[in-house]
Formats: C-alpha cells, structure tokens, sequence
DNA sequence: CGTTGCTTTGAACTAGCTCAAGAATGGTGG
DNA sequence: CCACCATTCTTGAGCTAGTTCAAAGCAACG
C-alpha cells in the first residue's frame, strides 16, 4: 500500500481504521466528472478508466488506474473526470475530511501525495505527446509498452501482457478509432514485432523493435 | 509573486535573498529537457514554451509560460522538458538546495507548490482532451478561449488577444500543422466569430459561439 | 444453437497533410 | 529613407492517412 509507506507502524491502523471497502462490477461507474469530491480511493484490485466526456459523446480517456493507485489526490471540491471500472475491481475509501486531517499530523503522508501528482503530471505530459504527434501504429506500440512498463513496476504478469480493456478504451485513450487500433495491432504483428495469441493478450516478440516505431518514448 | 503569498512577509527577503534573475532573449533556450534540475524558476516577464522533441524533430508543446508562473517545480533529478523564450523574458532563479531547504521550514510554502502542481496536471489533462478528441477548429477556438482565460487571471490585457506565440508554436501546442492551424483562423473569421487585425492580434467578437465552437471546454 | 457484443477486415470517402507559391511583415544595410 | 532580404503567414491544389460505413468472424453466454 503505498501511502502507507509513509507512516509508522503503529499509525497504518489509523489509515485502516478510517477506510471503508467498495467493490466493482465491470463497467459499473465509481464517481462522476463533476460529483462533490467526499472520498479519496485507492485500487486494490482491478482496473479503472479515468475519462471525461463531451456533449457529443466524444471520450478521452486520461489514463488507467492499476492496484497501488491512488484516485481524487489531485482534485478540489468536485472530481475533474469520471472513474469506472473497466473489470470487478476492489477499492479503498477514505472520507477526505479524515485524510486531510491524517495529511496534517503527518507531513511526510502529503509529501508521498505531491510524490504522486508530480508522477501523474509526468504521464499526462508524455500523454500529450503520445496523442500529438505520433502516427497510429506508433501510439499503438507506445501504449503496449507503456501498459507492459507500468504493470511491471506493479508487480504484475507482463511476459503475455494482458490487455484487459476493449479497443474502444484504447481507442478512446489515444485519440483514434477502434478500426484503426485494431489496423495497427494488425500491422505490429504482420511486422513480426509482437503476436496476438487472442485479441486481449499480446506478446512482445521484438521489444527493441517495437520501442523504434514507438519513436522514443519513456519505457527505457 | 504567487509563491511569496505563503511567506510571511519578514521571511519574503529570505527568499530574496537566495534569488538570481535571469534574462532570455526570444528563442532563448533556458533549460534542456534532461538538463540536471539545479534550478527553479519563477517568470517575471515575457512567455515560455515547453516542450518535448522526437529523434525526427516532431515537437510537441505542453505548454506555455506566462508570467507568474513556475518552472522545474514538478521535476526531480533533471528537468522533463525544454523551456525556451517565445518572447524576451526575465526570470527569478532559486537553487533548489536553498528553495528545498525553505520548503521544510515552510510547510505552507510546500502547500503551495502542490496547488501549482495541481493545477498543471488539470490544463494537461484538459490538453489531453483537447489533443485526443476535438477537431483543428475546435482545438483553435479552444486554445484562443484558454489563452484568454489564463491572460485574464494574471491580469494581462486581453480585449485584442495578444497572440505573442508563433503559428508553429500553436501547431505545436494543439497537434497540428502550420497551415491547418492558419486556416482554421480563416474559418473563425469568416464565421464573424473573431477577427484579426493582424495576425497576431485576435478579437473575439462572439465569445459565446466561439465556445460551441470549442465544444465545452473549461473555459467558464 | 441462436443471441449478443467485440474484433477484424474491406471499400469508399474526406479531413488534414504535403508540397508549392504568393503575400505580408520586419529588420538590415546601403 | 528606402530597397532588400529573411521570416512568417496565408492560400491553393493534390494526395494520403485515417475515418466512416458496412459486413463478416468469433467468442461467450443463455
């Protein structure tokens, strides 16, 4: 538990103490864009889509939350997007009055928050050049070896990287169409760069490769 | 000087104290993305931009500097982007050894950098939005809206919108070519929803559509 | 089995890009 | 002060990549 590791011991139960569980189905929204910020979750177990909407029905995904992450630090009285499970999922929840209160007897806890914003800006700024300036099949392989990054630095399986969101969420992630995600997914294998034993799980047969048509990105 | 607000006012020559000013000519480069982050800096006049380059020489602008602004706040080692001089600019640089040092003895100091980190992770999820998701009108419209708003808050003139920044720096900002950028300009002119005496001076003659236009964007 | 929902593939279209040429602006030096 | 050059912006024409529209696989589920 991250925020934890910032807390002695004998402290962690206060954490504990004022959490609630929360457990959902796929699909199922958890907050709305806009709903009265009350509660600060964290994700056990799971999956989350972080999306805002426009009028139109236009979506942008912002990014996905995996077990460890942390949902509301960052916003004020109301939530800046949308969180919904993208598979069941089991949260954490701590009422904001409290933790606000826990950030002020112990600074080192908001210090692990600012930690955590500061790694979120870091994913939106390369986001933005993710959605900018690459072509599809890059955005694609971008995403693959951003997604594979990510859940190893979780501790989760990556050999057969598991894509446990539709194309639409991928689509709607890097600004694209699901007939050319799936087009791009298509070109990467015929290229021989990973294989698709089914369409949500890919291996990465040739990570080198893969990261030259990513064109650079931070996945070192 | 907004990071001055949290200091009480014996301790603001503290500040003062440890302070260099700096001044960039346009195109100036400040700081190089990877460059190791010795400095933070506060703008006290002009505009930068911020950005990220591809091997090939794509950019991509996150965004842009007004004055007021900060810099290097929400990096560690090295700093993640370049900043640059659109304009001929002066800056006040602090030492991060010395801006850390600060920060512990002023908590609300550090409060304070986090509201700011806050912020910029709302206007890069915003871009996401706006990269991913609108069409070049819509994101020209968006970003003049943006530009407009953030002038306002630091208190710059902003009847004639002072467009300081270059068609490619918009280009470069929103995704997009330099002449789709240009005749996007074209479009909203001829829809009688701006006009431009010059190119880089933009009069918003219908706010109100201008915003349809941008597709409900933040900009309230 | 027959739905239902997701993914892939195909075919056609079109929005935005590329390439190219003018127009406007600003700075420099004669 | 004006002519000249360099740079930026605009506009045009054509092309191409990615979208739209449509249909066909495929898998899970009742």
């Amino acid at each position: 538990m991250a925020i934890c590791d910032a807390l002695e011991d004998q402290n962690v139960d206060r954490l504990e103490r004022i959490m609630t569980a929360r457990s959902l189905q796929a699909n199922e929204i958890l907050v709305e864009e806009g709903d009265p910020r009350q509660k600060v979750f964290s994700l056990a177990s799971g999956m989350l889509r972080l999306y805002s909407d426009l009028p139109d029905g236009r979506r942008q995904i912002a990014g996905f939350l995996l077990p460890g992450d942390y949902l509301g630090l960052a916003d004020d009285d109301t939530y800046s997007q949308t969180a919904e499970a993208v598979i069941p999922s089991t949260l954490c929840a701590f009422p904001i009055r409290d933790m606000d209160a826990l950030m002020e007897e112990f600074p080192r806890l908001k210090d692990r928050l600012h930690v955590m914003t500061r790694t979120a800006l870091k994913q939106a700024r390369n986001s933005q050049m993710v959605l900018g300036r690459l072509a599809p099949v890059e955005k694609v392989a971008s995403f693959l070896l951003m997604l594979s990054a990510r859940l190893e630095e979780h501790g989760q399986s990556t050999d057969p990287l598991p894509l446990v969101m539709t194309r639409t969420d991928i689509a709607d992630y890097l600004g694209l169409t699901i007939e050319t995600v799936s087009r791009s997914f298509t070109k990467l294998r015929m290229q021989g760069l990973i294989r698709l034993p089914d369409s949500h799980l890919v291996e990465i047969v040739n990570r080198r490769a893969l990261i030259a048509v990513a064109g650079l990105d931070l996945p070192a």
